[in-house]
DNA sequence: AATCAGACCAACCGCTATGCC
DNA sequence: TGGCATAGCGGTTGGTCTGAT
């Protein structure tokens, strides 16, 4: 972008410069942390001779002047991975970012909102739920307010048809007493989010907050898992190739684990 | 050739997380 | 333990580009 002209300053400070990064700047901040590297952003600025806030040579160098960035066209490998990660990090664009080597948050930020949401979002609508679907699962032996009884399992996620089948999922009843989860797409965000159709207790919430957490645990140690022992060298191409499946039972013995202890 | 609308994307802002004292 | 400074993240903005009319 050229020639973006300078926003209003709600700081106010007329010292600082906004707006488009220009050629010298972008050489001053790259021999400045090439020769002292980077220490602290916001002490950085005045000894590299910009008239720039910490903040904003941090965003630069990130987005832009680092080694290793990739400038181009995201290819079709990494717009589908990009789909399928949006689909099971949702707007995690870091996290997105860090599975797609030399490519930025702020890079499949926008491509996201402006290519894949409208397409992506509108695909949604048609195979509801995409999410993870959290359920109870029913406690066989007793059906008491035993802990266990309460255990959520996890629908995977419907990346491809054929994966994560609701029949390999147990299910509740209908007249089970626990709450299922599910999820409601919104037109207005393209976003998908909970939904209970009935009550929840505060038990039942705080079990699905810790299991959610576990279930971030679990995917990261899923992906490393599958980089380490694929042999590949571009986690972009293993995550294709494993189609980042998400195993619900592995998941589910590893909460039981955890319960059992 | 001029105009317009939508797409694109760099950069900003506000908020949260983290580390240090 | 609380307060402050810094780093990082995600949402949003708005100028430029590009294709259609």
């Amino acid at each position: 972008m050229v020639g973006r002209p300078l926003r209003p300053n709600k700081s106010s400070d007329p010292t600082v410069k906004k707006g488009t990064w220009s050629a010298e700047e972008d050489q001053k901040l790259t021999a400045y942390i090439r020769r002292y590297g980077i220490w602290n952003w916001a002490h950085m600025p005045n000894p590299a001779g910009l008239a720039r806030t910490g903040k904003s040579c941090r965003l630069r160098w990130m987005n832009y002047l680092r080694p290793n960035i990739r400038h181009g066209n995201i290819t079709k490998e990494e717009e589908d991975l990009i789909i399928k990660l949006q689909q099971l990090l949702g707007n995690k664009w870091a996290a997105i970012a860090a599975r797609l080597p030399g490519r930025t948050d702020n890079e499949i930020k926008n491509y996201w909102n402006t290519r894949l949401k409208k397409r992506v979002g509108y695909k949604n609508k048609l195979q509801i739920p995409i999410a993870c679907d959290i359920k109870v699962k029913p406690n066989h032996n007793n059906g008491s307010s035993h802990p266990y009884a309460c255990l959520p399992t996890i629908d995977t996620p419907k990346l491809e048809a054929g994966i994560g089948s609701q029949n390999e999922i147990p299910t509740m009843s209908e007249n089970s007493f626990c709450t299922s989860y599910g999820v409601q797409y919104d037109d207005k965000t393209s976003e998908n989010s909970w939904y209970s159709p009935c009550s929840v207790t505060e038990e039942e919430e705080r079990l699905r907050e810790q299991f959610l957490a576990l279930r971030d645990i679990e995917i990261e140690e899923n992906f490393c898992g599958m980089y380490m022992h694929s042999g590949a060298t571009d986690p972009a191409l293993v995550c294709m190739q494993q189609e980042l499946v998400y195993h619900s039972g592995s998941c589910q013995d590893f909460i039981m684990d955890l319960w059992g202890k």
